[in-house]
DNA sequence: GTGTATATCTCGGGG
DNA sequence: CCCCGAGGTATACAC
């Protein structure tokens, strides 16, 4: 990691051509490559950057990031304020608790919470127009697609409409029920779920978590 | 802007909770309060981050931050390698040149690329639910809703389908057909839309530049 | 403020 | 490698 704090000016051409004009800036070159350039506001886009993998040319006057589908960032140095490098090695990275990954595992060990009967057949199963979340059986016998969300919104609504469109059209599945379910269903998707024949459903992730699983249950 | 080199181990409880084990990295501190803690890899996403506006509250084995809805973000400080603040000032700003701006200008000038005998009634047609960014007219003098996208996906497709569905509400125009253009359509976005009876165009930003415009052959 | 559309999105997973 | 979906998306802009 190397920090440069400089008074400079950035042109960039690749996906879009852009300029800054001469300014104080940081410039934060990674170990892997990547370049960005933060002024002091903003939360954590940067104003200007190029990702991995790059290849840095510096003279005392520009720096040259030279990316691998013919991006180019040129930083014109007019004034180095502080130029530092720190080793900081691999880090061991984020660990996220409570994402819709985990949400949807859940539920797969559990389709019961959803509805009394309802057992998983599999999870990610590929359509068309990509894969449904869930793909179950309730009580009946009849195919449910339920799509999860953490927070169940309208493009959640729209989303689980277009699969069953498809999976309605396929006659060793038709007919298929909807499930919408999520951490939090707002109002406006609720509406237009239960409009369109979904059932809703709200999970809690930790009671979800704390409660048996139906895989286990098999032995 | 303050920077701080140290190791340091992370916890964020918001809108997910989520947590860094101990590890070297650089946190940054924004003029505006802004917080992002980086590692030596990755684009330019902070693993951590806090945007403003927030309270720092710092001693020296630990830095609170709270943010304005119950998010908090607590960094346990084992090791400060440096410690240093420049003042930046205020950056005049990234400017940038459009992209799909002009290519929806572009179309407006040549919409026979769409389709034979196309012709333009306005660009970003008012409606309800937001401005169509082309209304054109076809051979047959029906009415063409024209969405641009730079990269053709689904969530455009839905775009131009709340369009069209209001579009069609107005007898002055109804029946309106939809196009959807795009430099690269992706294949689920064109079974979509070819699905709801929409025309899919591709299209080469050069090529379009280089052809006559319509605009220009009035004259 | 809320909602919508965009992004040089970034990032991770699966084929 | 590309494709696709999710994100604490962030950010700009209209209402």
């Amino acid at each position: 990691m190397r920090l440069v704090v400089a008074r400079c000016s950035v042109l960039y051409e690749g996906r879009l051509a852009a300029s800054l004009q001469e300014a104080t800036r940081l410039i934060m070159v990674k170990a892997d490559g990547c370049v960005a350039i933060h002024s002091d506001s903003g939360a954590y886009k940067p104003l200007n950057w190029m990702t991995a993998p790059n290849v840095l040319t510096e003279t005392p006057l520009h720096w040259t990031v030279t990316g691998s589908r013919g991006e180019r960032l040129v930083i014109t140095m007019h004034e180095v304020l502080s130029d530092s490098a720190y080793d900081l090695g691999r880090d061991p990275g984020l660990e996220k608790d409570g994402v819709e990954a985990q949400l949807q595992a859940l539920l797969a060990e559990r389709p019961h919470v959803l509805e009394v009967g309802m057992v998983t057949i599999r999870r990610e199963y590929p359509t068309a127009l990509g894969p449904v979340d869930l793909l179950c059986r309730d009580a009946n016998g009849i195919a449910v697609a339920v799509e999860v969300k953490r927070r169940g919104e309208i493009d959640g609504v729209e989303q689980l409409t277009r699969y069953l469109e498809f999976l309605n059209r396929d006659p060793l599945l038709a007919p298929v029920r909807g499930v919408f379910v999520a951490q939090e269903i707002k109002a406006q998707a609720r509406t237009l779920a239960t409009d369109r024949g979904f059932l809703c459903v709200e999970v809690d992730y930790d009671d979800l978590r704390s409660l048996p699983s139906n895989i286990l249950r098999l032995f």
